[in-house]
DNA sequence: GTAAACATGTAACAGGTTACATGATTGT
DNA sequence: ACAATCATGTAACCTGTTACATGTTTAC
């Protein structure tokens, strides 16, 4: 958990060489549902990243564009991180803590809550889809993990499609 | 995602008034996979809840125990919040970030990885399932809604780690 | 010319973690 | 007497969000 938006930068920068607003789509298209960024974020971690040495910029371009690319050092830590540290799960879930106090509102309500839990998760469940089919999946080693990741998408939302369809059928 | 801790105190109270030591003890046994919290953070919102009247001290013990207590107004704004406002999805994932950079590493290094992750995963589930197991399902309200937050972390786990077992067995 | 897109930076604030600080009460 | 447990409070720090601020370049 700690340092990760600094990792997925260095991630993003061991394909191509890039801009913090290159990299800011980056986080917006593919990384929006593994770990999101925003714009601040982005070009702050950028700078600490330059001055610890761990990426140096390549070019500079229109704008004050700035290119930068991962060094010998940023390389090393990405590995590091990889290989020799645990990843944090996850331990916060809003949707589940709600479950917990759905005792204190009308079984009524609580239904809609559960229904209303599926209907998002079914939407996710065809949004992500959709876009599995829309990627083409062909290329090398990082399609493989990509697919990897898309099947972990999928699977998730469907568990919890049918999770909450089982709860809701549980309280009626 | 704001206030969510401010919620899940005003959760707990419903049941019965506690102390800030008695919630403490709360969170970390009942709550602490869905919403864990520090002893600080605790003692720190309490007392904003005190003074915003969400909720009250109704008696004072040794050592400077304060017992607390839902008001009207506190039991109010628990209910808006179960029913009006929408929860927010959880969005990062520092394990599904890794597997995006997987392709940076040895595939022996990747596949360590992912059997890793089906190891610890199994783990969660064995240790959930004996919690099940050791729990009274037979009190009323409370333990309907109980049972179906241990059948989502059942079936969560579950999931996740026949995906790594499919994924490691991906790469192989 | 002007709107959209490109491009970066910073300040204020909210939420969470770790650590420090202090002391009373209970059980052995 | 001593340790464990009970009980609360606060400061420093890190991560993340929202908003403000500023300007250039490209396409129409």
């Amino acid at each position: 958990m700690p340092m990760t938006l600094r990792h997925a930068l260095l991630g993003l920068l061991t394909e191509r060489s890039a801009s913090g607003y290159d990299l800011l789509k980056l986080f917006n298209t593919s990384l929006a549902n593994v770990w999101p960024a925003t714009q601040s974020q982005i070009y702050t971690e950028l700078n600490r990243l330059a001055e610890a040495g761990l990426i140096t910029v390549v070019a500079e371009g229109p704008r004050g564009r700035k290119q930068y690319a991962l060094t010998d050092e940023g390389r090393a830590e990405l590995r590091h991180w990889l290989t020799e540290t645990e990843p944090q799960p996850v331990r916060r879930s809003e949707i589940l803590l709600r479950v917990f106090f759905l005792g204190e509102i009308d079984r009524d309500q609580a239904l809609a809550y559960l229904d209303g839990l599926a209907e998002m998760m079914g939407k996710e469940e065809n949004a992500l889809r959709e876009l599995d089919e829309a990627i083409d999946w062909d290329d090398g080693n990082l399609s493989v993990y990509g697919r990897i990741a898309m099947e972990y998408g999928l699977r998730f939302n469907a568990m919890r499609r049918e999770w909450a369809e089982w709860a809701a059928d549980q309280i009626k």
